[in-house]
DNA sequence: ACGGGTCCTAGCGC
DNA sequence: AGCGCTAGGACCC
């Protein structure tokens, strides 16, 4: 099919709204190629988008099919403006929440311009049925599956095929299941297949975007009817698509960082049961507020191990703390002294019981920003120099480079 | 062997 | 007895 090549056009905007390369690879949407350096691809609504960013502007190009119908009038500006939640001004958000929860405001320094995409809840909703038991690199290439076998293509840029993402109505045929698992989508095949055919055929048109314009209870109890559909899918749809800011998914990362920061774990909330995943939203509702979904995914992206080239990065190019600075804290960490532990949610810096006991075991000392595999292989990749037996001096050394005075987070080997 | 859960069921307490 | 809640296992690659 013919492609109608745009031009680039652009439109104001700072990296403190929105740093491209962070939300599109924080495992919101599973979509977006890098098709050239800076450069980010996918196929919406009929058009393959093309987006990079620079200190002031956002760029982008959109290229159509041409159709034999009239030209379409090009919509993409008010697309972007729509995906990316523009109107929403994230920078106050950021100082509100860290004029709330200086936690937050310590995780936050280092990674600006994360917000919530605005997604086609379709979309989002069958993205995130494949997310269970998975991770970011699986499910990026099953969406890419998806697409390609079931959705409608919509050309080639630059020797890649581009195809949008398959509507329910594609998704619902006999042998949709047996497809998916042949694809490698394993039990999730059933999920989809079944929860196309019900978005398909037992609801209203529209049901789906519908779900818009009801309050954030109710949008999630009505996903939980949906098959491979529980309340973490749910709350992802919702905070992701269906303009809940207020949802708040805890998945393991989220339980991992409320135990680890905010006290959770002990007493009351000792595993994640229903009752824990609702004290850990309310909590975060509390402390943060109305977008306190939002405000989770900034710690959620902080957390992820991909994102450790942020803080190599940083390693690189800030001064590294000088050494008497690394032999005090690792005396300090090896005495114990700085331990602190918050009461059951309430703020501070704890340290995780269960890397404690793993890094005892590894005969390492505790409390540490980046496992040290992930750094030594972002070092590489970085083409940074990696002595045989020097790697794990380097989570110090990114942490006496870093700003943040979080001085639990220091380690070394005995 | 692990990874961004969901579903199903047995067992417990009230 | 019956319901609500929780823990544990299976599920695909």
């Amino acid at each position: 099919m013919a492609l109608a090549k745009g031009e680039w056009h652009k439109l104001p905007l700072t990296l403190s709204e929105l740093c491209l390369s962070s939300v599109l690879r924080c495992g919101q949407s599973f979509r977006w190629r890098a098709s050239n350096p800076g450069e980010w691809t996918c196929a919406l609504k009929g058009r393959i988008l093309t987006l990079r960013q620079d200190d002031s502007h956002l760029h982008y190009r959109a290229i159509f099919p041409v159709a034999a119908t009239a030209p379409r009038k090009d919509d993409t500006v008010e697309l972007i403006r729509d995906y990316f939640n523009l109107d929403i001004n994230l920078t106050k958000l950021y100082e509100r929440w860290s004029a709330a929860d200086t936690h937050f405001l310590k995780k936050a320094v280092r990674f600006v311009g994360i917000r919530m995409l605005r997604q086609d809840p379709w979309e989002n909703l069958v993205s995130f049925i494949c997310s269970s038991n998975n991770n970011i690199s699986r499910i990026s290439q099953m969406v890419d599956k998806l697409c390609t076998t079931f959705g409608p293509r919509l050309g080639e840029v630059d020797g890649h095929a581009y195809h949008d993402f398959p509507s329910p109505g594609e998704l619902m045929g006999d042998g949709t299941e047996q497809s998916l698992r042949d694809l490698g989508f394993g039990y999730r095949a059933k999920y989809i297949s079944t929860t196309a055919r019900i978005v398909a055929q037992e609801r209203l048109v529209g049901w789906l975007d519908g779900l818009r314009k009801v309050d954030y209870r109710d949008a999630h109890e009505a996903l939980l009817e949906l098959s491979g559909v529980g309340p973490k899918v749910a709350d992802c749809v919702c905070l992701m698509s269906l303009d809940k800011a207020e949802a708040v998914p805890v998945d393991t990362h989220v339980w991992q960082i409320a135990q680890r920061d905010y006290g959770f774990g002990r007493g009351k909330h000792k595993s994640l049961t229903k009752a824990t995943y609702e004290a850990i939203g309310d909590h975060f509702r509390k402390l943060w507020g109305q977008e306190a979904g939002w405000a989770h995914s900034v710690l959620f992206a902080a957390d992820l191990k991909a994102f450790a080239d942020v803080i190599i990065e940083e390693a690189k190019t800030e001064e590294v703390e000088k050494t008497t600075a690394k032999r005090t804290a690792a005396r300090k960490v090896k005495t114990g002294n700085i331990r602190e532990e918050p009461e059951e949610g309430g703020e501070g810096v704890k340290l995780d019981p269960a890397s404690v006991d793993d890094d005892k075991k590894n005969g390492v000392e505790v409390g540490t920003v980046v496992e040290r595999r992930v750094v030594r292989k972002a070092k590489r990749s970085l083409k940074l120099e990696v002595r045989e037996g020097e790697d794990e001096n380097v989570s110090l050394e990114l942490e006496g480079a870093t700003t943040l005075a979080d001085r639990v987070k220091r380690r070394r080997r005995c």
